[in-house]
RNA sequence: GGUGAGGUGGCAGAGUGGUUAUGCGUGGGCCUGCAAAGCCUAUCGAUAGGGGUUCGAAUCCCUUCCUCACCUCCA
């Protein structure tokens, strides 16, 4: 299987020789998920399970960043612990993504649980003189990372002209960025340097190293991570482990409304629980796997009704198979399979891509209507199509079987 | 300003040198008590503009314009 990386801009072999192990960086957990973490989270859904089918192994873990400033901001606004409002989100997060049909992830990791980890992670930095003690909190400094930026492609110059980095008279040079923060506020913990928190980029490098090695097949993520946050991942850790980091690094596209990125400041969020009610799971993964992980997609309505009118045919052939009756020829129908699963295959192969491979199976789920609108479709050719059918169904985990009044 | 990704029919989205797939939409028809769904059939592009390479370009090169993302937290 290839798949685009984004630090070579290759597309890459995947390495399946044995257990493929991939991490995602989750959601940080102070409010609730939107459609466009629905997106990437389902996106990486449809690969593990498509390696899944193929008989291969997947470890697949998916962080919560459960420390963040906007965490404590809205701990103090709601005037309650850190903790629960990280809770709260957490439990709602699985409320969503379970309506969603998301596999859940062999573990998920939580920075609070991982202090010590860190810690570690950022003596070791300190020994090798790549980190530093200041005023403020301990601070990564990029100049002993000369390959720093080789992921987002940015220049250190570059970066420095842009003038937009902070300006804080505690760190040596304004693009080092903290590995720990000096706190006493509630979620704080001991350190050899001073009680405070986690940087937020430091918990991904620690988790993932812990549970996944020095050097694991995929990491993935919102193409909006790629700097700095996978950037500074990459510069702490192969600062740490003297080896490359990930094999692959997999980036999803943004979803715009307007074609403008879904953001907090501008307004125009979407959550998954609002779509959910509105459209359902099945539609929701429809439209986000409608178009090339890599790209932006656009919400519309139109977008979304238009899965609407290929989720009914995909219904109505499921009733169509599941009412059958009589018995007939199904060597057409056979070879109707063995094509469908061809061109699956193929085009999931060729960097998942997911659009292609729902057109496999939209015209698959067309012959079975043609069929059935000739009086044509018997149980003998159904009890063929279904099996083949649920497979196709169960990449994209549409929930089939709940919907339908007459199913048996 | 820097970096990256793009600009293909009303919309979505393939196609990396040789009849511009496919789906949605739209028109007509079949089916149906009506509608929806389903099925059949028809229908649309001068592939952002301009130059170049070539027998031949959406596809390669140059150039102009435009869009988005990242450069601050962000899936």
């Amino acid at each position: 299987m290839k798949i685009l990386d984004t630090l070579s801009k290759n597309e890459k072999e995947l390495d399946i020789s044995s257990k493929v192990r991939i991490y995602l960086c989750g959601v940080t957990v102070y409010d609730e998920s939107h459609i466009g973490h629905a997106r990437t989270i389902i996106v990486f859904d449809v690969l593990r399970r498509y390696l899944e089918s193929k008989g291969i192994e997947v470890e697949f873990i998916q962080n919560f960043t459960d420390v963040d400033d906007k965490i404590i901001n809205r701990a103090k606004r709601e005037n309650v612990k850190a903790s629960a409002i990280s809770s709260r989100y957490i439990e709602n997060y699985f409320k969503d993504f379970d309506d969603l049909n998301v596999l859940r992830a062999t573990r998920y990791p939580k920075a609070t649980e991982h202090i010590q980890d860190m810690q570690k992670l950022i003596i070791d930095l300190i020994e090798k003189k790549i980190a530093y003690v200041s005023k403020n909190g301990v601070y990564f400094s990029v100049s002993k990372f000369p390959e720093y930026g080789k992921l987002s492609k940015k220049k250190i110059g570059d970066l420095l002209a842009g003038a937009r980095v902070e300006v804080d008279e505690a760190k040596n040079d304004p693009l080092d960025f903290a590995l720990w923060k000096f706190s006493k506020d509630d979620p704080s913990w001991d350190s050899p340097w001073g009680r405070g928190r986690p940087g937020w980029h430091i918990e991904c490098s620690a988790m993932s190293i812990k549970y996944l090695g020095d050097n694991f097949e995929i990491h993935g993520g919102g193409r909006d991570l790629i700097f700095p946050h996978h950037e500074n991942e990459i510069a702490q850790s192969e600062s740490h482990t003297s080896k490359p980091f990930a094999k692959i690094w997999m980036h999803v596209g943004m979803i715009t409304i307007n074609n403008e990125k879904m953001s907090k400041s501008k307004g125009n969020i979407k959550s998954i629980r609002h779509v959910l009610e509105n459209w359902g799971p099945n539609i929701i993964r429809l439209f986000c796997l409608s178009g090339h992980y890599s790209k932006p997609i656009d919400y519309s309505e139109e977008l979304l009704q238009e899965n609407i009118t290929k989720w009914r045919q995909v219904e109505s052939s499921y009733y169509e198979m599941k009412l059958s009756i009589g018995n007939g020829d199904t060597t057409k129908i056979e070879n109707i399979i063995s094509e469908s699963k061809k061109e699956f295959d193929s085009v999931l192969e060729n960097d998942l891509n997911t659009h292609l491979a729902l057109s496999a199976f939209f015209k698959f789920v067309n012959q079975i209507n043609q069929l059935a609108a000739s009086d044509s479709l018997t149980k003998s050719i159904a009890d063929v199509a279904l099996p083949h059918f649920e497979k196709n169904g169960k990449y994209f985990r549409f929930n089939t079987s709940k919907n339908f009044r007459n199913g048996n």
